[in-house]
DNA sequence: CGAGTGACGT
């Protein structure tokens, strides 16, 4: 019998003429739902659907669902499944996959236990999803209730869901779980090792995460980039850098997200050559300059001092998002040009892109280090009003900064009285750096007094009330504060400034002498102290902690990590090169104008990154104009 | 399949 007599006695593959005519109907649905470019096409079609009758065709109410849940449209996509008659198995696995892309795990898991109850039996896909959901939520019991399942169906040696398996496993911090199904994968299996080594450096096993690393059979881009990008994430900005350079003799092309990971490695080391070289390797492989790429690299170049280069990369970007617009409002903030910042912020607007509560963060801190305190409130106010951004514990922060900075103690604390939220030890510990910025005890002491009393007092609080002390000369008060807090065994973070001179970062501690060249660097420090002196330069002594003899005061302050850095720099590079350093800590005002006049006497150009801000030295000024 | 930005204060 040939295969076209089959076709006319009826067989069931080839149904009758009549019914088949929905059959290209369907396609042309399901393809024009593929195509759909925004929601509002998507709504016009699912109209058009229940005009031809097709609202119960299960195949057009999956394609309508994933399109739905695809345009972020989580609950148009929940209404159309209630819709449906006994939807099957792929109607509840398009909606729990539509709740993971939402992230509403809890609903999807919820979803998968109805299915469940109304006896329609998972298959691979529904248990993938859902144990992507349970990985995300961390819902251990549930998850080992889906494997207990998955078991039962038969489906535990699907490669999908094992790989599923060891994310919940490992998300969970469950690693013996995690290992018995990773064994059971091939050796060396570079996707599953991959997922093993991210869950790893979730939990900072970095030393388990490199012997699966180094187990790979054939490591490829995604799985050195999650090595790469563990070590970003756990401070190892060093050892990222190294591995990106051993992924490179390795013939191992980096992708966008490598690039992007090492960059944030640059960003936060301050390696601002390796950081070019990258911008240069993105021009150079073609490398497309989307809103990720580009804003990392006006991350790196701003976090690295380079503020010229900032614009340059946002000139030359064709995707702008909310994002690239945050980077550079927060890059222009932290390089104090709070005008700029402003005004990026308004072209923002005038692009018709909706500032997000990042955003706010980034303008009212700008506003903060301008000094620009009626802006601030303007802005602070428009947010709610005009925008229906309820205000962070983030942006009562910055208001509090706003105000103490510019020396508004009073209206300050009346400001944190007034917030909607609790006030926390950070919203505490600006106004208390206020005070001390200003000089005010009354204020500083009862601010200390809340956070000691709530037991949320760190090191730094201990140390700026024992500076606000300091300041007013009550060193006995200072000293017992001092005691009190080496007492209850907390330390202060020590200080640390790095330098990067030809492609390597040099790391300096406080009075730090590991260094190789050590003896000309403090050679140098005392060569340049003996000039500064001829330049009228007169340490000023308020910052010191003890009430110590004049001599010891200045020996103590001259070994600041940043001096150690500035004279290793001033010694390893050709005179006029632009000197950049990053430090851990605040700069203190006598380290502040001491560059100040290393900047005059050497014509150097001196960049310093502090813990908050950027200091441009040049010709003997500073781009703060020394309100920082 | 598995990897990614932006974020107050100290």
């Amino acid at each position: 019998m040939s295969y076209s007599t089959l076709a006319v006695l009826g067989n069931p593959l080839f149904p009758p003429k009549s019914k088949s005519k929905s059959s290209p109907d369907r396609k042309e649905i399901i393809s024009l739902l593929q195509r759909c470019k925004h929601m509002n096409q998507v709504q016009s079609l699912h109209a058009k659907i229940i005009r031809k009758g097709q609202e119960h065709d299960p195949f057009v109410v999956f394609e309508l669902i994933r399109v739905c849940s695809n345009f972020n449209s989580i609950d148009h996509a929940s209404k159309i499944f209630q819709h449906a008659q006994n939807p099957n198995v792929y109607l509840y696995t398009a909606l729990i996959d539509g709740f993971v892309l939402s992230g509403s795990y809890v609903d999807a898991i919820r979803l998968f236990c109805e299915m469940v109850y109304e006896s329609v039996i998972p298959d691979a896909y529904a248990i993938t999803s859902v144990l992507k959901a349970c990985g995300s939520q961390l819902a251990f019991q549930e998850g080992k209730q889906v494997h207990g399942q998955a078991l039962k169906l038969g489906l535990s040696s699907n490669r999908l869901i094992r790989m599923k398996l060891m994310e919940l496993y490992g998300k969970c911090g469950e690693f013996e779980d995690a290992q018995q199904v990773y064994a059971e994968m091939p050796e060396g299996d570079v996707v599953a090792s991959t997922i093993m080594i991210t869950c790893y450096l979730d939990y900072k096993f970095i030393n388990e995460a490199i012997g699966v690393f180094n187990r790979v059979l054939v490591r490829d881009t995604v799985c050195w980039t999650a090595m790469i990008d563990g070590f970003v994430r756990n401070g190892e900005f060093n050892r990222a850098l190294e591995l990106f350079r051993e992924m490179q003799e390795d013939d191992v092309r980096p992708n966008e997200v490598t690039i992007v990971c090492v960059l944030s490695a640059c960003s936060q080391l301050g390696a601002l050559e390796l950081g070019r070289w990258l911008h240069f390797y993105i021009e150079k492989y073609g490398i497309k300059l989307n809103h990720v790429v580009g804003g990392a690299l006006i991350s790196m170049y701003s976090r690295c001092g380079d503020i010229d280069e900032v614009q340059r990369v946002f000139d030359g970007m064709k995707e702008r998002d909310v994002t690239t617009y945050n980077s550079m409002i927060s890059g222009l903030a932290m390089h104090g040009k709070s005008i700029e910042a402003i005004e990026m912020f308004r072209g923002m607007m005038k692009q018709g892109i909706g500032p997000n509560n990042i955003t706010f963060i980034g303008v009212l801190n700008a506003c903060s280090h301008g000094g620009l305190v009626e802006l601030g409130y303007e802005i602070y106010h428009s947010m709610t009003r005009d925008y229906g951004i309820e205000p962070q514990i983030e942006h009562y922060g910055c208001m509090v900064d706003l105000l103490g900075r510019v020396g508004r103690l009073e209206e300050a604390y009346n400001f944190i009285r007034e917030m909607k939220i609790a006030p926390d030890h950070i919203i505490f510990g600006a106004l208390l750096s206020a005070c001390k910025m200003h000089g005010n005890t009354e204020i500083g002491e009862s601010v200390a007094k809340i956070l000691v009393d709530g037991g949320c007092a760190d090191s730094s609080t201990y140390i700026l009330l024992s500076n606000v002390y300091a300041l007013s000369g009550r060193w006995k008060e200072a000293a017992q504060v001092r005691a009190k807090m080496e007492e209850s065994g907390m330390l202060k973070e020590p200080g640390c400034s790095s330098i990067e001179v030809n492609n390597e970062i040099h790391e300096f501690l406080l009075g730090d002498i590991r260094h190789p060249q050590r003896e000309v660097i403090y050679k140098k420090l005392k060569e340049l102290n003996r000039v500064l002196k001829l330049e009228g330069y007169l340490p000023s002594t308020e910052m010191v902690l003890h009430d110590m003899e004049d001599e010891q005061k200045e020996w103590a302050l001259a070994i600041h990590s940043e001096r150690l850095a500035l004279s290793y720099g001033l010694i390893s590079t050709t005179p006029h090169t632009t000197l950049r350093i990053v430090k851990n800590l605040r700069v203190c005002s006598d380290c502040h104008s001491m560059i100040k006049l290393v900047s005059k006497i050497t014509r150097r150009k001196i960049v310093v990154r502090d813990r908050n801000r950027f200091h441009h030295f040049e010709n003997g000024a500073c781009s703060c104009g020394d309100y920082w």
